[in-house]
RNA sequence: GCGGGGGUGCCCGAGCUAGGUCAAAGGGGUCGGGCUCAGGCCCCGAUGGCGUAGGCCUGCGUGGGUUCAAAUCCCACCCCCCGCACCA
């Protein structure tokens, strides 16, 4: 296939890949993954969303899918009955517009599959057409998936287009207007003049996406009755006109819109006939025949010339614009060279003082004409100079948060501009003096054919009424119910809900389900896939008993989700079996609600929210979803992947270099899900060599201490045989399976596989260190759980060594390691934890003074040091405000201690810093112990730390050799050292 | 503009929602040493500054503040990233 010139990068990803393939094979074989209803088995239910099948799958979609089926793989440890199922999202047009490019040949395309994605030459053909497209990508993306090891059930597979699920869409659909969810209206989109189709990014060249703004027309007056409709994004400075512009240059028409007569471009022309127009050309006239005009403002009455501008895009809405010099930068520029051409002013009869800026806005710390202010600041001069864009762009936001309007503004004086904008344009659409025109913000913005898009207003569109306030509610309560991971997730769902208002929910083309009640119409792609997750729990009887597509009436998904009508009579009447009908209505009530939801975290303002809002809307309370998971983007080498980069991992290149549980973990450790993984070489590289450490580990434990003969829950029998060293393994790994079982829970994939893979290397490399001979009881219980614990991660070659060290069955299916409080022991916790402490600050004394030690003396503090312990540890159980103070004052009462004075708050300064860190759980275990006697007992241990035979212990108290007087720095757990 | 996230040591990145375990986890890189015919892998050590005794100083965007104690809490400011739709 696709990746057949791709070598593993060394020997261990090649067997990585070898054994994937073996045990893909016995999991399929032995149907490990497929889940079906079990009565008394909690039920764990989750989805990721399903991919577009446009592409292959690279390692950004693998994040999602890896986080979901890490999770997944942890529930099913732990017990549950889990339910991961997998679909394809076959709705939508850019598989169009690809399948149509590759037809065509355009080469950027061809070469990105063939060189980036790696598709052999030989398979571009079937990529011609659309559903060709699809159908290809999607057994590419499932074979990516089985690949990467995910635990899917994939009796339950579907796509958007099947048409048994279109009944379901449908159904939904009949629901949500049923409930007054659906209305109809206008809408404004890009479109393409040729295609006469609309136009999204996809669809653009250099996948711009078309902004699509409303221009508010305002209708100066002309002699003759015409119009002379001024398009402008702030209508509220119409009090501040001097003069209208045209360019001098262009063609303009008189033409007849909707009945009145209008002089604008004759592009605008042309594109008002997209908006819902009648327009009729009656006579061109070049723009310098309109120059010299008087028309009337329609709000003040005053009557203005029309000037030539340059700077003046007839292409740009209407072609006519009103100048406001005080507010608007072109507008004062021109002007300003206007009025110093006295032929130009002559010839329009234009006399100066007309054409003095009208302040009518007011900012605070800015004199009157802002226009000015900037423009001198910036050393603008002509007209056609860029920068005022620039300048233009500042001014408009300065004076849209900051400017008032002025007394000579009528009953607007005194607003806010943001408030008096709206109010004026409402005011002078209601009376009829202004009008409406869209127009693309961002133009130029070209089809891939290259015709420049237009805007066109689209009739008799669909909505999907997110606005409506019934809807909005439950969608804040369903919201409100659900566990959200990262939780600062939360406050963009919040947003979206309140700020999502009605959305075009069918388009003329593309693949995808029809709606019912209006042929023609497609659902469009974020409309049909916001409760498909409910389909999984029946699509496994639907693809069973191959239900055809006409049997599975409304009635029949009444039944199934909502519990609706007499089973057997839609039986009878769809010829359904009633078994299954009850079958399929049983395993949804089982399944549901779903229990996580995941998805990257681009879905969060559409996807996501909408399926919030559709379970509210179609499902009673209890089944609403109960916690969506969201993760961020995989970037490669510290940059984002992009086509134009060429820098895309394919999922499966990636899966063959390094091996599937390579890709998986490094995914998992790169980053918790709030942020961005970043997948590189080196990453990749380290973490498949930790896997092969982790096997020669194994290898060699199984060589050396044959620990594939010995039972995990042996290790209870041989707990009083026990050294130190073992019993400080078995501790700690306690605490690791707790660390790594709570990370999970709450979805800190890194922690959890950090602490899985990395820490957890370190206790045994440090254990194999200090132990005298590795205790083959205790290395098999830490290599079980070891594996266990990497599972969710790496689930083939934990599969693998499982069976190694002697294990049957499945890991995938063995039991989640508990925290065993038998093998936890705090006493060996704390005194490793004393003993490096002094191994370290030997170290630091060897390296300060540069000294070869030969002897070390330890001196243990004096008895009644020890007393400041227990008041420590009773003030801080206590949780008293100022611990130091209050053990002091404690102390001191007692005149043995408060005779060596300022010495004694050094100390307890000292243990404070000591104890304190700890946490409380050691508290008890360390008032109890003998500082000497601890020291004393292993000696050994340490003399093997230190690689040093000559150690001593004595006591602060009568040590009879101490030549630099030390001892008298010992402080409790930390004794005085003599090194010589 | 609105909304969200973030600024930590050479780099990436924890910690910051329960202030003392923090000179600051972990990974990577670099340097030194070991292993090796050699290279890779692997192992040990170092990696803010100073220090012939386990210490001190500086330090977590900037500037203030609260506190016995702040990367962690409060205030102000600067900078960076992402989303704002009809598109999957």
């Amino acid at each position: 296939m696709a990746t057949a010139e791709i070598a593993p990068v060394n020997d261990f990803a090649k067997y990585l890949n070898e054994i994937s393939e073996k045990w893909l094979r016995k999991w399929y074989e032995d149907r490990v993954f497929e889940a079906d209803p079990k009565s008394g088995k909690p039920k764990f239910f989750l989805t990721a969303a399903f991919p577009y099948p446009n592409s292959p799958l690279h390692i950004g979609h693998a994040r999602t899918y890896t986080v979901t089926d890490i999770y997944a793989r942890f529930k099913r440890m732990q017990g549950f009955n889990v339910l991961f199922p997998m679909g394809f999202h076959y709705t939508g047009t850019p598989i169009l517009t690809m399948a149509e490019a590759v037809a065509k040949g355009d080469k950027e395309l061809i070469d990105l599959f063939i060189n980036v994605y790696h598709i052999p030459k030989e398979d571009i053909e079937k990529l011609k057409t659309p559903l060709g497209m699809a159908k290809y990508f999607h057994e590419d993306a499932k074979k990516a998936m089985k690949q990467l090891g995910l635990s899917i059930d994939w009796r339950r597979e579907f796509t958007s287009i099947t048409p048994q699920f279109s009944q379901f869409i449908r159904w939904q659909f009949q629901k949500l207007r049923e409930k007054g969810y659906v209305t109809q209206g206008t809408h404004p989109v890009g479109w393409c003049p040729v295609h006469q189709n609309p136009v999204g990014q996809h669809d653009t060249k250099g996948d711009v996406e078309p902004e699509i703004g409303e221009f508010t027309l305002i209708l100066f007056e002309g002699e003759n009755g015409e119009k002379y409709p001024c398009a402008t994004l702030r209508p509220e400075t119409v009090f501040g006109v001097t003069n209208l512009w045209v360019n001098p240059e262009s063609e303009y028409v008189l033409a007849e819109v909707d009945g009145s007569k209008w002089v604008i471009s004759s592009k605008a022309a042309w594109k008002l006939t997209f908006q819902n127009r009648k327009v009729k050309t009656i006579r061109k006239i070049s723009g310098k025949e309109l120059l010299g005009r008087r028309v009337k403002n329609p709000m003040t009455g005053a009557k203005v010339p029309i000037l030539p501008g340059k700077f003046v895009d007839p292409n740009n809405a209407s072609g006519v614009v009103m100048s406001v010099p005080a507010h608007a930068p072109y507008d004062y520029v021109a002007l300003e060279e206007i009025r110093k051409d006295k032929e130009v002013l002559e010839k329009y009869n234009v006399s100066p003082n007309e054409l003095q800026p009208i302040s009518i806005i007011s900012v605070e710390g800015h004199s009157e004409y802002p226009a000015r202010d900037i423009v001198e600041k910036m050393g603008i001069k002509s007209q056609l100079d860029e920068r005022l864009e620039e300048a233009t762009k500042q001014l408009y936001s300065l004076e849209y948060h900051k400017g008032v309007m002025k007394e000579n503004t009528g009953k607007y004086s005194k607003l806010p501009v943001r408030e008096a904008r709206d109010k004026v344009k409402e005011d002078l659409l209601s009376q009829g003096k202004a009008d409406i025109m869209y127009e693309i913000l961002n133009k130029p913005v070209y089809c891939r054919c290259g015709t420049e898009i237009v805007v066109k207003i689209l009739e008799n569109q669909w909505f999907l009424d997110y606005s409506n306030p019934e809807w909005k509610e439950l969608a804040r309560k369903a919201l409100k119910s659900m566990r959200i991971f990262p939780e600062e997730f939360r406050k963009d769902f919040e947003y979206t809900i309140e700020w999502v208002k009605e959305r075009a929910c069918a388009r003329q083309r593309g693949l995808g389900t029809e709606l019912p009640w209006s042929p023609g119409w497609i659902i469009e792609s974020l409309s049909d896939s916001t409760i498909y997750m409910a389909y999984y729990t029946i699509s496994k009887h639907i693809n069973e008993y191959r239900i055809e597509p006409n049997k599975l009436t409304h009635e029949v998904f009444d039944y199934v989700f909502l519990g609706v009508g007499d089973v057997n009579k839609i039986s009878e009447k769809t010829g359904i079996p009633a078994k299954i009908l009850k079958a399929m209505r049983e395993e949804f009530l089982y399944w549901y609600p779903l229990d996580s939801r995941h998805s990257g975290k681009d879905l969060v303002p559409n996807h996501l929210t909408f399926f919030i809002y559709n379970h509210a809307a179609i499902f009673p309370e209890k089944l609403w979803p109960r916690q969506i998971v969201v993760n961020g983007f995989v970037l490669y080498e510290g940059k984002k992947m992009s086509k134009s980069l060429r820098n895309i991992v394919p999922l499966r290149i990636a899966n063959k270099l390094y091996g599937s549980d390579t890709v998986r973990l490094s995914l998992a450790v790169s980053a918790e899900i709030n942020q961005d993984a970043d997948f590189s070489v080196s990453l990749a590289s380290s973490v498949l060599e930790r896997l092969r450490r982790l096997k020669n580990y194994i290898d060699s434990f199984v060589d050396e201490y044959k620990i594939n003969n010995v039972s995990i829950e042996d290790i209870h029998k041989v707990m009083d045989k026990l050294s130190y060293a073992d019993k400080w393994l078995l501790s700690i790994t306690q605490k690791r399976i707790k660390s790594v079982t709570e990370a999970l829970e709450n979805l800190r994939i890194r922690e959890a596989s950090g602490t899985a893979l990395y820490l957890m290397e370190q206790d045994l490399k440090w254990y194999i260190e200090v132990s005298e001979i590795p205790n083959p009881y205790v290395l098999k219980y830490f290599v079980s759980v070891w594996l266990r614990l990497l599972a969710p991660f790496a689930p083939f070659i934990t599969e693998e060594l499982w069976r190694k060290i002697g294990e049957k069955g499945y890991i995938s299916l063995a039991k989640w390691p508990n925290y065993d409080y038998r093998l936890r022991d705090l006493k060996v916790e704390l005194v490793e934890h004393y003993l490096r402490r002094i191994v370290d600050d030997i170290k630091e004394i060897v390296k300060v003074t540069s000294i070869k030690p030969q002897k070390i003396y330890l001196y243990v503090a004096a008895p009644w040091k020890y007393e400041l312990v227990g008041v420590i540890i009773d003030k801080l159980k206590a949780k008293v405000k100022n611990p130091q103070r209050e053990v002091l004052k404690e102390v001191m009462k007692n005149k043995e201690i408060a005779k060596h004075g300022r010495k004694v708050v050094e100390l307890v300064k000292s243990l404070i810093d000591f104890i304190m860190p700890l946490s409380e759980e050691y508290y008890d275990t360390l008032a109890s112990l003998d500082e000497e006697e601890v020291l004393k007992e292993n000696l050994q241990y340490l003399k093997r730390m230190l690689g040093l035979e000559k150690v001593f212990v004595m006591n602060e108290e009568g040590a009879n050799y101490d030549p630099k007087g030390k001892a008298k720095y010992a402080i409790p757990w930390k004794p005085a050292i003599y090194i010589e």
